[in-house]
DNA sequence: AAATACCTGCTAATATATTAGCAATAGTCA
DNA sequence: TGACTATTGCTAATATATTAGCAGGTATTT
């Protein structure tokens, strides 16, 4: 049960997940997308941290930094994923779900495409 | 996006979870919970604080106190469900959903759950 | 080219989270 | 009963997260 995000404080957190949600991002971004945003030098510490942390790294586009997560999104969010189940649902994937389908209506379209997705899922298994 | 769980520690959020995994929990199961603990002393501490925060109450059991999450799981769980697809999966559950079945194989009766499930949703939706 | 705006490196101050210890009370057990 | 253990209230120390500012460089604009 230890996540890299394990030692992350709350505004490193919320840095992180910006930046996730974004893919890439420069510090002026970044700012722009925090809607209690500290000042510029503060965020730009905080991006300097998690790169030492090895949560970013950047690349120098210009003058300026541009920076992604060192992880895949996917890899980040499968891990967050199941952190969630263990904490709230037992681990239990479809009682997640159960939640999420309660959570907001979702249009027969997306309806179709889960089904979808389970048939798919089916088959592997076998 | 202003989660209540944004306003808490690395160890306020690890207590938490504990707490909301054993739907409720007195100091020393979470002690023992934790597999980095820190002394008796800084988890009351922290449960205090939790409390005061409006996160845990208590209820006095024998000696002791027995603590539990102010919010129901359920709640918790779907708000922490929303934010892992906000931050990672754009919004979307069957983005989430695949994730999740891409995560770990499914047992068949599982999977027949997950249908019955959608299902469901088809019927409640028109 | 000069003035302006933006960005980085570095450093220092401040706030908050995190930890532990001591004294007192109430249960537990030989 | 007497010794022992667990648990709370309170307090204080320490570590870590968080913030901001200054100096210097590079692009941008007039």
């Amino acid at each position: 049960m230890k996540d890299a995000s394990m030692d992350l404080g709350r505004r490193e957190r919320q840095i992180m997940d910006i930046v996730f949600q974004h893919g890439e991002a420069t510090v002026a971004q970044v700012c722009a997308a925090l809607d209690d945003a500290p000042s510029y030098s503060a965020v730009r510490t905080f991006m300097n941290i998690l790169e030492d942390k090895g949560h970013l790294t950047h690349e120098q586009v210009r003058n300026r930094y541009l920076y992604r997560p060192t992880h895949p999104r996917q890899e980040a969010g499968k891990a967050a994923l199941k952190r969630v189940l263990q904490t709230f649902y037992e681990g239990s994937i479809t009682h997640s779900v159960a939640a999420l389908l309660d959570a907001e209506a979702l249009s027969p379209e997306e309806l179709d495409e889960l089904s979808h997705l389970i048939n798919h899922a089916r088959k592997e298994g076998r």
